[in-house]
DNA sequence: GCACTGAATGATTTATTGAAGATTCACTTC
DNA sequence: GAAGTGAATCTTCAATAAATCATTCAGTGC
């Protein structure tokens, strides 16, 4: 007998094909049901509604990218600003490549954060919850002396919300978001009477081939 | 006998407050002709069409937020380091007070940033040039050692591209922002190593009823 | 011919309505 | 009675008809 959650996973899964491919709008529960061989009905037994399901997929993709950061922050051998700087590249670069070239991800991930504030936010306070930890054990190994590691963290993610944002890369190839990158994360590391934002890059970032895509289907 | 630009400065004026009270959208150019005691066609010997309108109007605003900056900036007697502080408090505040709270403001600054990309890029530009001012005036100073003015004006207005633009805003008071762009801030000018972004503002920022509204009507 | 008009044109917006889809629920099956 | 159905309902979407509006231009008056 299946347990209600091995079939909450396969409608998951379906509605997850089914939103990637035709988009969340286009895709009716009809067909979800159909796809998972019930009847539309059903699927409210295992979801209160269709935006729950998107949630769902979210959540996991989510927790994909929370786990991929935590591996990029745990590489052994590492200072802690090249931490802080291997998280932030690979941060943007999850960004980038699960919504910048996929309209119909953007598309779910934009009405269920538009409609589901919360869950936005809650993926926000996780990650700012890593780049703290990163930020005490700068602290710990003498790099840093950050009294707030937590207003700290949240002030490094005001700072580069530009980088988060896929609404505001419009225009900005990839390219130039890496040197802007680059440049905010040099001052924030060394502040402006260090020589200003340098262009040099000495420290090496962990390369983009590395962090692969967000939701795979 | 009306001289061309007199007629164009009181289509302006027209517009203007048909824009600002009933929006961009829900203006007709019947009503701003009428406004003006001439025919809607007549218009069009003054401006190529409505969106042109708008953008005189937003030009204008653009050029008095850039005086207001410019008389923020100059103050006597003020370290480099708090120009940069009262630059960059007085822009959102600017920002706030004009788009936070005059939807009908926020509409025309929408349509023609979205309909006249370069008419944005222009005001960011300008914006750019006055910050590589102070920063510039820092070097000769001393307090700064930055090579690059110009790129490091741009990463400044990156990191703080959170506070310009009202899209952001959303949910966020404006004692929120104040405290995380103060926070960041902090961390701008002092990098990571120097106790984080700590809360204390020992500058005086430049009060806010110094700044006054954008748009007069 | 300069300043302007206002009706004509064509694009865009709004209103309407029929269809499609999300959600519910009374009912069936095992 | 837990699992599921599918027709009924109520909402939302999409197509299109109607109206409005930006823009043009042939024409008027000076």
């Amino acid at each position: 007998m299946l347990c209600k959650d091995t079939v909450r996973g396969n409608i998951v899964e379906a509605a997850k094909k089914r939103f990637v491919h035709y988009g969340y709008a286009k895709t009716t529960m009809a067909e979800i049901a159909s796809d998972c061989n019930m009847s539309p009905g059903n699927l409210y037994r295992y979801f209160p509604g269709k935006l729950d399901i998107a949630e769902a997929i979210c959540t996991e993709a989510g927790e994909y990218a929370i786990a991929k950061l935590r591996d990029v922050m745990r590489r052994p051998g590492r200072t802690a600003k090249e931490r802080l700087r291997d998280f932030l590249f690979a941060d943007m670069r999850l960004t980038y490549d699960q919504l910048e070239f996929d309209k119909q991800v953007f598309e779910m991930a934009r009405v269920v954060s538009s409609e589901r504030p919360h869950f936005a936010n809650r993926i926000l306070a996780v990650n700012r919850s890593l780049l703290s930890e990163i930020l005490s054990a700068g602290n710990a190994s003498g790099e840093f002396v950050i009294e707030d590691v937590v207003f700290t963290a949240e002030m490094i993610q005001s700072a580069s919300v530009k980088f988060r944002y896929p609404q505001m890369h419009s225009k900005l190839s990839y390219d130039k978001l890496e040197r802007e990158l680059g440049g905010v994360l040099h001052l924030l590391l060394n502040g402006l009477d260090d020589g200003g934002a340098g262009r040099e890059q000495p420290v090496k970032t962990v390369h983009q081939s590395e962090v692969e895509k967000l939701v795979r289907v």
